[in-house]
DNA sequence: TCCGATCTATGACGGACGGTCTAGTTGCTT
DNA sequence: AAGCAACTAGACCGTCCGTCATAGATCGGA
């Protein structure tokens, strides 16, 4: 019996602090944070990072990314268990993300991107983090490329193009301080869904 | 006339200083790079840095988005001057990245999308030089498009999707220590292209 | 040829903030 | 009421970026 789980609770500092590390460091990046800023838009107190996150702050970037790759993969298979055709699934799914830019005025970025470009060889768990939370956003969209019938390969390929198509748009849009990338990315994809989808492949 | 510019010029701090801001910020990001770093990679003395940047870290990072950008758009213009066909530019483009990623061990990454990326409301003057940047690339790839025969509007969202492919293949070969995004993204802009060329364009 | 004047270059310094840790307090459980 | 897990406060030292007084280099004028 697992009486660890029945640990009383006293605050959710923790929670909090996760929350907080998704909000700041998808806007401002890893470097771009310090801890007194996640310990103050948590409120939670400074001696309790290190009790709930005994590896400091990447253990907290971690932690973060793991909810955003989780949340963003829950509402992508929501998403595709509506079993919309290939242009509203890819308009839904870019035009999602155009609102989440344009209602933030352009200041909510993508926290698996910005720490993936951040970090090189400095913090090789923060990258293999990024590395599983990219794939599991591909092995989302291939699965949706596959239930529109497309061939296994292809649709391994459109879910890489599609979710670099996505990143770069956001960078675009940050940029820019406009929405206007993601719909030519959206444009983009749907030509390559139907090129995919219509025989062949986009080669042939 | 001019006599500032014939001021005898003693040393190339300067010089070295934005190049090793082009080498260090993209590879860690703008506040993943200090000023010791800077001034170790680059040789220069620390009072040097002020002298040259009187506006301290953020002007040498202006210079350094401008000198990149400088530089990849003479390349494009280059390569834009061959004429090649559509395929040939394309794949020529992100194989140029892709082999670039990959030699530097996937260190090397945009200096203008990291940039981007980490910087919001925080420094509007950064920002601004990015979104230039940005805009002189796709400039430079509607330019190509539009001599493939493309319309105008058709040039221009071919050039925004396919500069959003590149930057987001970037971070996704950075994450996955891999070159192959860029190898779906060649494939998807492929289709992009051949879809407005083809005639009426993509949506109809 | 010498001499200020002006431009260029330098590294030691400081206030502030970075992330981290240890020593201590709280409150539940028995 | 004792023991232990859960939690917290404050201070630690290193690094951060920017400033400063001063040293070196170059030039025009006498």
């Amino acid at each position: 019996m697992e009486i660890l789980q029945a640990m009383p609770k006293r605050t959710d500092a923790k929670e909090h602090l996760i929350a907080a590390a998704v909000r700041l460091f998808r806007a401002h990046g890893y470097d771009g944070v310090g801890v007194a800023q996640l310990l103050e838009a948590s409120g939670a107190p400074r001696g309790s990072l290190y009790f709930h996150f005994p590896g400091g702050k990447e253990e907290i970037a971690i932690a973060a990314i793991r909810r955003a790759s989780a949340r963003v993969g829950e509402r992508l298979a929501a998403r595709r268990a509506r079993g919309e055709a290939p242009e509203v699934y890819i308009d839904g799914v870019l035009n999602a993300w155009a609102e989440e830019l344009s209602a933030s005025d352009y200041a909510n970025g993508c926290i698996v991107a910005i720490i993936a470009l951040e970090m090189g060889e400095r913090a090789p768990a923060l990258r293999e983090e990024t590395r599983a939370a990219f794939m599991k956003w591909e092995t989302e969209f291939a699965a949706a490329a596959r239930a529109w019938g497309m061939r296994e390969t292809d649709a391994e390929s459109f879910a890489s193009a599609m979710l670099g198509a996505i990143e770069g748009a956001i960078a675009l849009s940050r940029a820019k301080q406009s929405a206007a990338p993601f719909a030519h990315a959206a444009t983009a994809l749907k030509a390559l869904a139907r090129d995919y989808l219509a025989g062949s492949g986009p080669s042939g």
